[in-house]
RNA sequence: GGGCAGGUAGCUCAGUUGGUACGAGCGUCCGCCUGAAAAGCGGAAGGUCGGCGGUUCGACCCCGCCCCUGCCCA
């Protein structure tokens, strides 16, 4: 039981992936229970960007304990709202927690819709570090001769990195020349959609109009279960100054709303539309990975 | 019954003193995605400018009538 299968044949690591509101932590709970079944325990190991801070329960539509059914969670409510998240951080704790299973003899689950999240962990990535300098240096270039300058530079050093983002997206720019400067190519460094044996990829679909109703309904779920409480208790411990978390759908919305920058409504209709933006993003995302085996909702 | 305002993209609205609608935001569709990713970025498709007549070389913009919506007066 090395680098593939297990001894039964089963997978060595089962991913759930999908747009968000299409019931893939239920799934997962159910397919925990039926490993279980077979002999063998599973364990869920979280992949949401957002579902990894304490307190961020009903707007993140955080399994309840009672709903886990005594599936262990990892990866659940380890962080403040104050943390800002970095990939490479989630990425070693989530590799740890998987490790931890299997040494309990266990099967990993991995669920979550932040693509990033369940990429880094299902291939691996090699995640090159952060040069203070470097990035500072580039960022301050950004800042006074525009992205255009920096784009052209990144075609001479690293031309498919270049096309693989666009001219306009500052940001991606940085941090590809910051990794060009570290590793020499940034390109290189970019993870592929490679097979992988042990590796079972399920994707959960509905109809666009079905999850746009799912999403209509959870949002006005949540607003009945007390969301805006929730954020104003939050808002109390830091929320508003986390980097990351602030930035959360509906958080960011009712943060307004208790700024008195829009109406209560306002805000339930604005996290509606940016939901359903960002399930489309997640099923574009998703959608590249031909790894991945889809089963209707 | 009379007066006023308005009827322009799926929605909310700009706009043209008459010369092929420069439209915007939102929505929709498609795509990209590396240390903030529930973030960030790009592209596309949508309009016989309420209806019918008239004036004009030419009307969405002028005139007439009609329909619809909102407000006001009776």
């Amino acid at each position: 039981m090395s680098g593939t299968a297990g001894p039964t044949g089963q997978p060595r690591l089962i991913a759930v992936v999908g747009a968000t509101a299409v019931g893939k932590s239920d799934l997962a709970v159910e397919l925990a229970l039926k490993q279980a079944f077979n002999g063998q325990s599973a364990e869920v190991v979280n992949a949401d960007s957002m579902q990894v801070y304490r307190g961020m329960d009903i707007g993140t539509a955080k399994l309840t304990e009672p709903e886990r059914r005594g599936v262990p969670h990892h990866l659940l409510d380890v962080w403040p709202v104050t943390k800002t998240a970095t990939l490479a951080e989630y990425q070693k704790h989530a590799i740890d927690a998987i490790e931890g299973i299997r040494a309990r003899g266990n099967v990993p689950i991995v669920v979550g819709g932040s693509g990033m999240y369940v990429h880094s962990v299902v291939d691996r990535w090699d995640i090159p570090g952060t040069d203070p300098d470097v990035r500072s240096r580039l960022e301050a270039e950004l800042v006074s001769d525009g992205p255009d300058v920096l784009h052209r530079r990144l075609a001479e050093l690293d031309p498919a990195a270049a096309i693989a983002i666009l001219p306009t997206n500052g940001r991606r720019i940085v941090r590809a020349l910051e990794v060009v400067a570290i590793r020499g190519s940034f390109s290189a460094q970019l993870p592929t959609f490679a097979p992988k044996r042990g590796l079972r990829l399920i994707g959960l679909r509905a109809p666009r109009p079905v999850l746009d109703e799912r999403i209509q309904d959870r949002v006005d779920q949540m607003w009945g279960a007390g969301f805006v409480d929730e954020v104003r208790a939050l808002e109390q411990a830091g929320l508003r100054d986390g980097r990351t978390a602030s930035r959360a759908l509906g958080y960011a919305q009712v943060l307004r709303f208790l700024a008195g920058e829009c109406t209560e409504d306002e805000a339930c209709e604005e996290t509606v539309r940016a939901t359903r933006r960002f399930a489309r993003r997640q099923e574009s995302w998703f959608g590249r990975d031909p790894r991945i085996e889809w089963q209707d909702a």
